[in-house]
DNA sequence: AAATTCACG
DNA sequence: GACGTACGTGAATTTC
C-alpha cells in the first residue's frame, strides 16, 4: 500500500525512550556477564506497551523509531556552542546505544538515523511528507521543539502521560500557533541545547512579542518601536544572535532520505526474532508478555541465565492454589511436616493471634512452607463465636491439636541452630513464640530484606511485595475479620476460612525470600542486612518486652490540671471572640480570626481553609490577644490528648510498663520509628510538656539513664564533606555554632552575642536539610535577602559543602540511589522527575547519607550492647534516634555509663574511622526527665 | 480517608 | 521564567 489519504503514520522519538527508561529504572545487567541493560529493558517494555495500546481501530499503517545519529550534527557548524552544555552519556549506558536499534529492529519496527542530522529532523521530514500525501502522522514525543510541526494532520503524544498534543495544546505551551513557535524559540533560547535567544526574554515575553508583531522577522524590523528601554536594545544589539537561534531551532523538513514512507509500512511481528533478542538479554519477564501476546510458547533461557535472572524466581511459575494448602489435624501430619523442614534446612513460618498487640497476643494457629505453592496451616486457638452460649466464647473448634503439644513438638526445630525460619516481619512472631518460653533462632525477615535491598523505592509490607515481585494479591485479612466496629479477632475465624488466608502467607514469605536472599550480593547490601539488620531484631525484641515503667498517678493529676487550665482557657477565648466555638477546629477558628475579628493573614492551602498553624498564631499574637490564648490552649490539648490521657491507656496491666513497638522499617534512611505508644516524641522543648517525663519512671531501688550522642549529624557531616575546619573544631572540642558564626559572619570568639550564635546553629542544621533562602529566612524571621547572604557566605567559607551537595545530587541521579558511609542504599526515585517533587527529591538524598549515617551508628551500638552489659544489673529500654536510655540498679550507674559510653562513642569501629570524634553525653535520675 | 496540627530527633 | 521553599517520623482531631 502506497503512503496516502487514510494512512496514518507513527514516528517515535527513539532517544527520549532511551534517556526516559535509563533514568526511571535502577542500574540493571545483564546477569550472565553484566553487561548494563536497564536502559535496554525499559525500552523494550515502553515499545511492548506501545505496541498492546495500539492494536486498536486507530492503530498505525506505518511506523518508524527514529534515533539521534551520534555524534555532531549540521547545527554544530553553524553555531560551535549547540548542545555543548550537555553532559556526556553515563558510561554504562553508552553501551546500550546500539542495542537499542536491535531491539527496534527485533520488534519489526523500521528504524533509522541519519549521519550529521538529529533525529528531530527526521522526523520533521517524514512528517511533512505525510501531511503532503494527506495522510495523518503522530509523534510519540513530548519534547518542545517538535511542537512546530503539529497542525494539519499531524500531532503528538505524549506516551508518559497519555497526553495528545494539538494546535490547542501548543497554544497553551508557547502561548503561538505551531506556525510561530520557532519563532518564539529563538527569543527565548533554550538553557538544555544552548541555544543563546535574547536574553531576559523568556517564553510568556516572547509569546507576547510575537503576538504583537506577527513574526519574528517583522518584530526585529521594527524593534525600534519598542517601549521598554532594555527590551528594545537586546533586540537590536543581539539580532544576529536571535537569527542564528532560529535557525538552531527550525527544523529541516526538506531531507533528502534513502527511504520513502512506503518503507515504514506496518510488518507483522516475527516472534523467533522478537523473542530471540529478548532471551539474549535475559529479559525474563518480558519474554513471557511478549510471547502471551503473540499466542506462542516462551523460550527458555540458557540455565546460568535463569538461575541467576533478577526479579524472577522458580517460584514465578507456580501458580498460588489453596486447593493445595494442608490443615494439620493430627500428630502424623504434623511429624510429616517437621520431617520435611529438617531436610530442608529451612522454613517460612507465620503466627496468627487474636491481637496485634505481642505483649498479650495468644497463639491462633501457626503457618509453615518449605516449598513454594505448598504449605500448612496448624490450627491452635480456633475458638467457636460467642453466639451460640454463653461460654461458646471459649469453646475449642473441632479438629485442632492441643496448644501444648504442637509447641512441644516445633520448639525443637525453632530452636535448632541448624534450622533457618523465615518470617515476614520477625519481631512480632519470635515476641509471640516468646511468650511461650520459645526462643526462635536463627531467622532471616523478607521485610528486612527487602527494606536492604528497596529502601525508598516502595514500602515493606507483605500485601504490597507480593503484588510487585510474585504478581499475586494475597487474600485480604478484612474478608475474614472485618473491619472497623465490628471487626473480630482471628482466633474467632472458622479454621476452614483461615486456611487459605494463613497458608497463603507462609507461602509468600518463602517466595520472597527466594527471590530477595540471593539479590543481596547482587546489590551489595549483603552487609547491609547482615550487621545492620538481621542481628538488630533480637536486640529490639527485648527492649520492647522490657518495657519502661510508667506512674499512672502522675499521668492522671496532670491531665485533670490540664484540664482545668483549658477550661479557663476556653471561657477566655469565648469571651474575646464574643462566641462560643470549637477552639480545636481549624475551620471555626480561622472564620473567628480572619472572617469577624479581620485580622490580617488571608487564606492558604489548597482546600480553601484557613492557615492557622503555630507560625502564623504567633505573628497574629502581636494583633490581638485570642491567637496567643489559642496556643496555650493547643499546647495543653496536645499534651493531654495524646500523653497523658493515652499513655496511660498503654500501661500494661500485668507489667506495669508501657511496651511501645519499634518498627525497624519506619524511616527510608535507616532510622526506626516508635508506635503504640510512639515513645520517640514525649515532649521536652517546652517546661510544661517536659514535666511529662517525670512519669517515666525507674524501679524502687533503680534509676534511669540516658546517654546521647553530642551533634552527630554535624559530625558526619563534617566527615563525609571533608571540611577541615570543622573537623578541627570538633576534634579541639569548641562550641560548633560559635565557631561557624565566627567563621560566618567575621565576629571574633570574644564578642559572640547569643543572637548570633543561634542564627549560626539555625544555619548549620539547615545545610544538613538543604535549606533555601526562603526557608533560613522564614525559620528566622528575617528578610529573604539576608538570609541568603548567609548562606552564601557560609558555602563560602566551606566550600566543601558545596562540593557534597553537588556531588550527592550527581551520584543519585546517575545511580538513583545515596550511600551511608556503612553501605546502606537509599532509593531516590524522584531525583529525575522534574519540578517541584525533583527539588524534595534532591534535598531528601543530601540529608539520607547523614541521617542514615547516624542511625547506621546507633544500631551498631544498640547491636553490641547487650554483650557488654551483660554482667551489669541494667536493661536497655529506649532508643530515640540518638539517644539510650537504661534501666540500671542504683548500685551499678557509673559502671552502665561507663560501659554504654565506650559502646557507643567507638561504634564507628573496626569498619570506619572518623575523622572527628563521637561524644557521648550522659545523665542520671530517677525519672526520665532527671535522666535526660 | 484526607487534611491539619504538633510532638520529637 | 515560574514555582515552591529544611530532613525524618507518629498520633489526635476535625472535616468531608
Amino acid at each position: 500500500m502506497g503512503f496516502g489519504k487514510g494512512c496514518h503514520l507513527h514516528l517515535i522519538d527513539g532517544s527520549a525512550f532511551i534517556f526516559r527508561a535509563y533514568h526511571a529504572l535502577p542500574p540493571l545487567t545483564r546477569k550472565s556477564d553484566g553487561l548494563p541493560i536497564g536502559a535496554v529493558s525499559g525500552f523494550c517494555n515502553m515499545l511492548q506497551r506501545y505496541i498492546e495500546d495500539n492494536a486498536g481501530p486507530d492503530a498505525p499503517t506505518h511506523v518508524a523509531v527514529i534515533f539521534d545519529h551520534s555524534g555532531k550534527s549540521f547545527r554544530n557548524d553553524l553555531y560551535d556552542q549547540y548542545k555543548a552544555n550537555r553532559p556526556p552519556a553515563p558510561e554504562d549506558l553508552k553501551p546500550q546505544f546500539p542495542l537499542t536499534r536491535d531491539a527496534t529492529r527485533a520488534f519489526n519496527i523500521a528504524c533509522k538515523e541519519i549521519e550529521g542530522f538529529e533525529a528531530d529532523d527526521i522526523i520533521a521530514t517524514l512528517a511533512c511528507q505525510a501531511r503532503a500525501a494527506s495522510g495523518r502522522c503522530t509523534i510519540i514525543s513530548s519534547d518542545k521543539d517538535l511542537m512546530q510541526l503539529v497542525g494539519d494532520g499531524v500531532e503528538m503524544l505524549d506516551a508518559m502521560k497519555n497526553k495528545r498534543i494539538d494546535r490547542e495544546g501548543v497554544i497553551e505551551k508557547f502561548g503561538v500557533g505551531p506556525e510561530r513557535v520557532v519563532d518564539v524559540q529563538a527569543l527565548a533560547g533554550d538553557s538544555v541545547d544552548n541555544v543563546p535567544g535574547a536574553p531576559g526574554i523568556g517564553i510568556k515575553t516572547a509569546a507576547l512579542l510575537i503576538n504583537e508583531y506577527g513574526s519574528l522577522e517583522d518584530l526585529l524590523d521594527r524593534a525600534e518601536e519598542i517601549k521598554q528601554p532594555k527590551r528594545r536594545q537586546t533586540l537590536i544589539e543581539k539580532r544576529d544572535q536571535i537569527e542564528l537561534s532560529k535557525q538552531l531551532v527550525q527544523l529541516d523538513c526538506d531531507m533528502a532520505l534513502d527511504f520513502t514512507l512506503d518503507d515504514l509500512e506496518v510488518q507483522d511481528a516475527d516472534p523467533e526474532k522478537l523473542l530471540g533478542f529478548l532471551a539474549e538479554m535475559e529479559l525474563r519477564t518480558l519474554i513471557k508478555r511478549a510471547a502471551d501476546k503473540l499466542g506462542v510458547e516462551a523460550p527458555s533461557l540458557p540455565e546460568p541465565a535463569l538461575a541467576a535472572a533478577e526479579d524472577a524466581s522458580a517460584a514465578e511459575d507456580i501458580p498460588f492454589d489453596a486447593a493445595k494448602y494442608e490443615w494439620v489435624k493430627d500428630r502424623a501430619a504434623l511429624d510429616r511436616w517437621i520431617a520435611a523442614i529438617y531436610k530442608r534446612g529451612y522454613v517460612a513460618v507465620d503466627t496468627e493471634t487474636n491481637s496485634l498487640d505481642e505483649m498479650v497476643a495468644e497463639l491462633a494457629g501457626i503457618c509453615l512452607s518449605v516449598e513454594p505453592g505448598e504449605a500448612c496451616y496448624i490450627p491452635v486457638g480456633h475458638k467457636k463465636g460467642a453466639s451460640d452460649d454463653l461460654f461458646g466464647g471459649e469453646e475449642l473448634q473441632e479438629d485442632q491439636l492441643p496448644l501444648t503439644e504442637v509447641l512441644d513438638a516445633l520448639q525443637p526445630m525453632l530452636e535448632d541452630p541448624a534450622i533457618l525460619k523465615i518470617f515476614q516481619n520477625a519481631k512480632y512472631d519470635c515476641k509471640v513464640f516468646a511468650n511461650y518460653k520459645i526462643a526462635v533462632t536463627p531467622v532471616d525477615d523478607t521485610m528486612l530484606l527487602s527494606y536492604a535491598l528497596h529502601a525508598g523505592e516502595h514500602n515493606h509490607g507483605m500485601d504490597a511485595l507480593s503484588e510487585r515481585y510474585l504478581n499475586h494479591q494475597p487474600i485480604p485479612i478484612k474478608t475474614l475479620i472485618g473491619s472497623g466496629k465490628s471487626m473480630i479477632t482471628f482466633d474467632k475465624v472458622a479454621i476452614a476460612d483461615a486456611l487459605p488466608y494463613a497458608a497463603e502467607d507462609a507461602d509468600i514469605t518463602l517466595r520472597l525470600w527466594q527471590l530477595f536472599k540471593p539479590k543481596l550480593h547482587r546489590r551489595q547490601v549483603s552487609t547491609v542486612y547482615e550487621t545492620l539488620e538481621r542481628p538488630l531484631v533480637p536486640v529490639l525484641a527485648q527492649m520492647e518486652r522490657y518495657g519502661i515503667k510508667v506512674d499512672r498517678d502522675t499521668l492522671s493529676r496532670m491531665s485533670n490540671a490540664f484540664a482545668q487550665k483549658m477550661a479557663g482557657l476556653e471561657a477566655e477565648i469565648h469571651e474575646l471572640a464574643g462566641q462560643e466555638f470549637n477552639v480545636g477546629s481549624p475551620k471555626q477558628l480561622g472564620e473567628i480570626l480572619f472572617d469577624k475579628l479581620e485580622l490580617p493573614g488571608g487564606k492558604k492551602g489548597k482546600t480553601g481553609a484557613y492557615a492557622t498553624g503555630v507560625d502564623i498564631l504567633e505573628d497574629l499574637a502581636t494583633e490581638h490577644a485570642l491567637p496567643g490564648l489559642v496556643l496555650d490552649w493547643r499546647q495543653l490539648s496536645k499534651l493531654k490528648s495524646t500523653y497523658t490521657d493515652a499513655l496511660q491507656t498503654h500501661i500494661n496491666a500485668e507489667t506495669g510498663r508501657v511496651h511501645t513497638s519499634y518498627v525497624q522499617t519506619g524511616a527510608n534512611t535507616g532510622r526506626l520509628s516508635s508506635t503504640d505508644p510512639n515513645l520517640q516524641n514525649i515532649p521536652v522543648r517546652s517546661e510544661e510538656g517536659r514535666r511529662i517525663r517525670e512519669a517515666f519512671v525507674a524501679e524502687e531501688g533503680k534509676a534511669l539513664i540516658s546517654l546521647d550522642y553530642s551533634q552527630v549529624e554535624l559530625r558526619i557531616l563534617a566527615h563525609i564533606a571533608d571540611i577541615d575546619a570543622l573537623k578541627e573544631a570538633f576534634r579541639d572540642g569548641r562550641d560548633i555554632h560559635a565557631m561557624t558564626a565566627s567563621e560566618v559572619f567575621g565576629v571574633p570568639l570574644d564578642e559572640m552575642t547569643s543572637e548570633i550564635r543561634r542564627r549560626a546553629k539555625a544555619i548549620n542544621f539547615g545545610v544538613i536539610y538543604g535549606v533555601s533562602g526562603f526557608g533560613l529566612a522564614r525559620n528566622l524571621r528575617i528578610p529573604r535577602g539576608e538570609a541568603q547572604d548567609f548562606i552564601n557566605r557560609y558555602f563560602e567559607r566551606f566550600p566543601g559543602i558545596r562540593t557534597y551537595m553537588d556531588d550527592t545530587k550527581e551520584f543519585a541521579k546517575t545511580h538513583g540511589y545515596v550511600q551511608t558511609l556503612f553501605g546502606r542504599k537509599i532509593h531516590t526515585p524522584e531525583i529525575n522527575a522534574k519540578g517541584p517533587r525533583a527539588s524534595f527529591a534532591y534535598r531528601a538524598a543530601i540529608n539520607a547519607p547523614i541521617q542514615g549515617t547516624a542511625a547506621d551508628i546507633i544500631r551498631r551500638a544498640m547491636i553490641r550492647m547487650p554483650e557488654a552489659i551483660k554482667d551489669l544489673p541494667a536493661k536497655m529500654l529506649l532508643q530515640v534516634h540518638d539517644e539510650l536510655i537504661f534501666e540500671v540498679e542504683d548500685s551499678a550507674v557509673d559502671a552502665t555509663i561507663a560501659a554504654a559510653r565506650e559502646v557507643m562513642q567507638g561504634a564507628t569501629e573496626p569498619a570506619i574511622k572518623l575523622d572527628v570524634p563521637l561524644i557521648v553525653d550522659a545523665g542520671r535520675g530517677a525519672n526520665w526527665a532527671e535522666a535526660h
